[in-house]
DNA sequence: TTTATCTTGTGAAATCATTCACAAGCGCTC
DNA sequence: GAGCGCTTGTGAATGATTTCACAAGATAAA
């Protein structure tokens, strides 16, 4: 399969929702031109992103909503559980650990780690934040498949280089520092002040 | 000015970083060449990144990291304050309250609401929470510019309504909901759902 | 002053992503 | 089963972004 553009996987899991929005009220087909109206897109975008991966729809009709999500869900990879390790229990860890659109998606949080004798050994929703020391041999006995950073930005690149050497391919970082992962290793960032400053800059550019 | 793309801007935010880190290195002086390499690019996207907005490098010397770090502060518009309104404050909005991130790059947080009245009334990170009906008037009150949106996402879609007509021009959403701004509104969103929808993807790519 | 060495700034080329536009397929009705 | 209306799937065209490649400007050393 050629490389995929990530906008167009980003668009694919906002299809999923709308399909599931689509489903829960027992409708059962759907056509290019309804996905792309609740995404803002266009229906031809809709239609290019689909082909990438096959052809799945009715011509006069549009796409079966059940057949679609499964299909959309089978090429994202979300048929199958993955398994989510968090790294710092604080504010940003606890909001990660209790927050409900994991589960819901096949996402299970196994574990929570902090280097802070203070938050090690409490619960947060339910699981006990455990040494950070345990971190390599938890990645192997737990199976986990990804890892969500929530530490200080200068403890980033360090847990990033011990992660991936213990075996994770996958990681998430809140952390606001720029990470370099090796390749192999698909590292995203959700960056706050990042987000802020591109709309401090929007606002700027408007006044 | 012609239009800029966001990844341009995004980038700059990070030649920003890279280049308070220079600085606090004591450092003068820069190349694009150090700035790519920083920043996972190459020499050729900064220099096009910088030569949107005019030529601020020396031939043959690089950038000055002074000068540099002003120019790029005033175009993102980070010389000014922003003013900053947390909606909801539960997990997320918690979180987001003590964020460190926020103070250090003029953008100061005004005020936080619920709707819930067992939060109300409480600090949160040394503000009080206060009741979502006063959003309208504080907005005004309080001169708010950014609005940061961190509730249930069924709540997320009227909430832009309202502070879009009570004149906010700039909304961050940390709800996992696909959200819509009228004309002139800059709507951005922060998805972890979708992040990680994204990293499975590349994890059952590369299996 | 001249030369050697760097590094910028920028058109041109290449690559990547989106939009257009339309033939072809399907269901429904008559 | 022929005709109509609708919607897909997809090459081709357009638009956007990134990369290339190099002339030109600047410093420093001889």
């Amino acid at each position: 399969m050629k490389n995929i553009a990530e906008s167009t996987v980003r668009r694919l899991s906002l299809y999923l929702r709308f399909l599931e929005d689509y489903r829960r009220q027992g409708l059962e087909t759907i056509s290019s031109g309804n996905l792309a109206a609740l995404g803002g897109t266009t229906s031809a975008q809709v239609r290019k992103d689909l082909s990438f991966f096959g052809s799945f729809g009715t011509r006069g009709l549009g796409y079966s909503v059940n057949a679609l999500a499964h299909r959309i869900r089978e090429i994202l990879g979300l048929e199958r559980e993955w398994r989510v390790i968090i790294v710092g229990a604080g504010k940003i860890g606890a909001a990660l650990a209790q927050y409900k659109g994991f589960g819901h998606r096949g996402f299970r949080v196994v574990g929570i780690y902090d280097v802070d004798a203070a938050r090690v050994g409490k619960p947060l929703d339910g699981i006990v934040v455990k040494d950070q020391k345990d971190l390599e041999s938890d990645i192997k006995s737990l199976k986990a498949d990804i890892v969500l950073i929530a530490v200080p930005p200068e403890a980033a690149q360090p847990l990033v280089d011990r992660v991936t050497k213990a075996g994770i391919r996958a990681v998430l970082n809140f952390a606001p520092a720029p990470l370099h992962a090796t390749e192999g290793v698909t590292l995203r960032s959700v960056d706050m002040a990042l987000e802020l400053e591109i709309l401090s800059y929007a606002l700027t550019v408007k006044a």
